[in-house]
DNA sequence: CGATCCTGACTGGGCGATCAGTCAGGAGTC
DNA sequence: GACTCCTGACTGATCGCCCAGTCAGGATCG
């Protein structure tokens, strides 16, 4: 267990963290920090909470393992930080574009709504280049474990989100009532989860006909399956 | 790394094991052998492959650690036997369910196809009385893990089943492609996931209105979602 | 007897965490 | 400007723990 002080202090640099003061040139302008985090996106994947090693991350990182027990005190933490990191990225982008679609006047088809729900989280996979969706490995690892800490990560990052997309839901069929709203977000998820999880299964399964790697392809099977799922439940 | 001697002595010994010689009054008539499978069943599924101590799966099947290493040598392997006895259990069932419905004469309806998907997983999940789902736990951090080792006990134990099922899509949806056909597999499969995970987020979300431990309500909005979704993308 | 089942005691290794320090550079003082 | 002082960033060495796996031998039984 860290010190008191210790905690506090690396807690407070938190806020105040991007600006790199004298960057030398050969460092891609991103701090080591943020290359902690970066790296235990990529081991957390790869290996998952309890196999991950700090050390593998410093390692990554090219930093002292020591360094990561100062930036953020225990493995479990900077597990944390690591997930808060990319979700509230993820997560702004997907509320922004949410209360775009609903502001814009008139009812937006469901299928906009689930489009939104999905494309955010793509988009993070993808966007940094060389990451090969680490995140949302994670992401799936973290939301389909019933323990209380994975849990708890799920209702502070995800359940406001989630609930703002069921009340879309029910908007956009209002037939549904509040519980298969409920429902169809989390069947909805799970739908997404096949994407995220990036297994090759759909390759093995189709000799190499689908490709889950495709996100694009797959979101344009995903969101007609959720809707037509979705106006099933409607009934 | 256990001996070689001793690995084939176990292999051998897993045919005829069931035969359980002057079981002792007090054992629920479990042998050691089926007792460690079924403790580690729930370590497992508490605390992931990684996470999980031998040390642990010993003490609750009141038995020494060594036992584990002189029936199953090593961790993996223990993990393997594990995932394979289930899954023979719950496989075999569907095999039998699905062509019974395909060999009942006329084409079934996508709804009891979907069905009987589902059904055997979760009666594997109910059976044992006090296992909480463990298995089930266990089924869906190794099928969305994308790891080799996962990916090879998916592609051993539950490939062959899902071809079998994506025929039965093709057959009762004749318009759906193969690909799609196997798309909606995946989709369907991670519509069940959330089933299966039992995390008790719906409940969260709906303010206890939905509850994930009731396997047979879930499955009332799960077949008709996942047919709406396969019509939806049969177009 | 030999074969099989089973155990306690042990080992080497990898783990998360700790800690005593080094070092660069900003602040304060004269 | 030169000096001291301080602080935050960072590291190498190390600690104690717990892990999977080993092994020699005890117990049981045909």
């Amino acid at each position: 267990m860290p010190s008191a002080q210790r905690r506090d202090r690396e807690t407070d640099r938190q806020t105040d963290r991007q600006t790199d003061r004298a960057a030398p040139p050969e460092a891609r302008d991103v701090s080591r920090f943020d290359a902690i985090l970066n790296a235990a996106e990529q081991v957390f994947a790869e290996s998952g909470f309890q196999g991950a090693a700090l050390r593998e991350i410093a390692q990554r990182a090219e930093v002292a393992q020591a360094l990561i027990h100062y930036h953020f005190g225990t493995k479990e933490t900077l597990f944390e930080r690591m997930v808060a990191r990319r979700s509230a990225q993820i997560n702004d982008r997907r509320a922004l574009l949410l209360d775009r679609l609903l502001d814009a006047g008139g009812q937006p088809p469901l299928e906009e709504i689930v489009e939104v729900l999905f494309r955010p989280t793509i988009e993070a996979g993808l966007d940094l280049a060389r990451d090969g969706g680490a995140f949302a490995r994670v992401l799936v690892s973290v939301a389909n474990s019933a323990d209380a800490r994975n849990q708890k990560l799920i209702e502070t990052h995800y359940d406001p989100i989630a609930r703002k997309f069921v009340a879309a839901f029910e908007q956009a069929e209002p037939r549904l009532g509040h519980s298969d709203a409920v429902w169809s977000y989390m069947f909805a998820i799970g739908v997404g989860m096949t994407m995220m999880a990036k297994t090759g299964r759909p390759a093995r399964l189709s000799d190499g006909a689908c490709d889950d790697g495709d996100a694009e392809a797959m979101l344009g099977r995903i969101v007609p399956f959720i809707c037509g799922g979705i106006r099933a439940l409607r009934g």
